[in-house]
DNA sequence: GTCCACATGTAACTGGTTACATGATTGG
DNA sequence: CCAATCATGTAACCAGTTACATGTGGAC
């Protein structure tokens, strides 16, 4: 339950019609809680429905213009109380680790070239946040609120350095390894 | 799609029954694709009837029974090929980067608790990899499988010593922040 | 006037979660 | 024989994804 949480937050900084949000989507908050345009559509609605944003009042007939809304006071309380609970991490996911431990049983054919793909882009993502980082967060300005944010993407520029050594190390070892190409004992599993 | 290929690796380790992969979908394999039990009875029952898997003979009336599956060839294939296409990979949702961004606006209240307790929750679980790093993989054994499975248990060691890293640094920041306690400027958002 | 980009939306589907139901086996 | 536990399963729900639908305004 955060997607309502992170367009309230979105929206607090800064009132936003649908489109403009689902923009923002793309860049920043998407960098670490994606959306497309129909559940933000979806969601504005509920949002709308249970009081805590409101359309902000300017000409808008229907389909095709453009709809601001602005969060309303208890939308912030429920933001505030959303922020401060206390939530356990969500498991963890990660296809690329899977099929790492499913060639091990199968075989590796197919997998380097995936992994030297993912490296590239992981790359350039980091490229992407260091240039954020370089624009946004200059060495001067550090009000609390900046600090918090450069936190983040703090997380976010780690995250793909680990990622980028990771990729680097599981690449060096297929260097050296036998690449069975095809599973390497297609009869016997092992305990 | 990559529930049932999780399934596909576990039961070429090994052919077991539900509740003996519900089991360790808690342990290895789920500590980078969880998987309820239900998950885990439905998506057996999807691969028995495309033919990737069987149930091994022996007697099976019905409910409360154990019945065990192994892979078929067709099963054993359609992993090979999973593993080896290309992915990109899955967007990356982070709930607690996404309420600190939240807090930037709302304030910090009750955050910071929250992020020494899952301080603590990735200490306890980079240990448990350590000690698994420790009986599974002692310095002698490296089979090409034994590399690959030490290293997909790698990136959970250093994703663990990452996360702690970071909410170290977090909670140091949050340590000479002027903690606005409730919203710092409960009025007026910024661009 | 037509076409294209902008903007908002609906519908159907998939995968994951939560709550509950049912039968078998075992220990007291 | 009763309760607890093991084992398998059903049903309802919710969040996220994909495909498509509809209206508006501006460029040509």
């Amino acid at each position: 339950m955060s997607l309502p949480h992170a367009i309230l937050t979105a929206l607090l900084e800064k009132p936003s019609s649908g489109l403009e949000l689902t923009r923002r989507f793309d860049r920043s908050i998407g960098y670490f809680w994606s959306a497309t345009h129909q559940q933000i559509y979806r969601e504005l609605g509920k949002l709308e429905a249970e009081g805590l944003i409101r359309a902000l009042p300017a000409e808008q007939p229907a389909r095709g213009q453009k709809k601001a809304y602005e969060v309303l006071p208890a939308g912030r309380a429920e933001l505030a109380r959303w922020t401060g609970a206390s939530q356990d991490p969500k498991p963890h996911r990660d296809a690329l680790l899977l099929r790492l431990r499913a060639a091990a049983v199968v075989g590796t054919a197919g997998i380097e070239a995936d992994l030297r793909r993912h490296l590239e882009l992981h790359e350039r993502q980091l490229a992407e946040y260091r240039e954020i980082e370089r624009r946004d967060f200059p060495p001067g300005r550090d009000g609390p609120e900046d600090r918090l944010r450069h936190l983040v993407l703090r997380a976010g520029i780690d995250l793909e350095t680990f990622w980028i050594q990771w990729l680097g190390h599981a690449l060096a070892e297929f260097a050296h390894l036998p690449d069975a190409g095809e599973g390497e004992r297609p009869g016997e599993p092992r305990a």
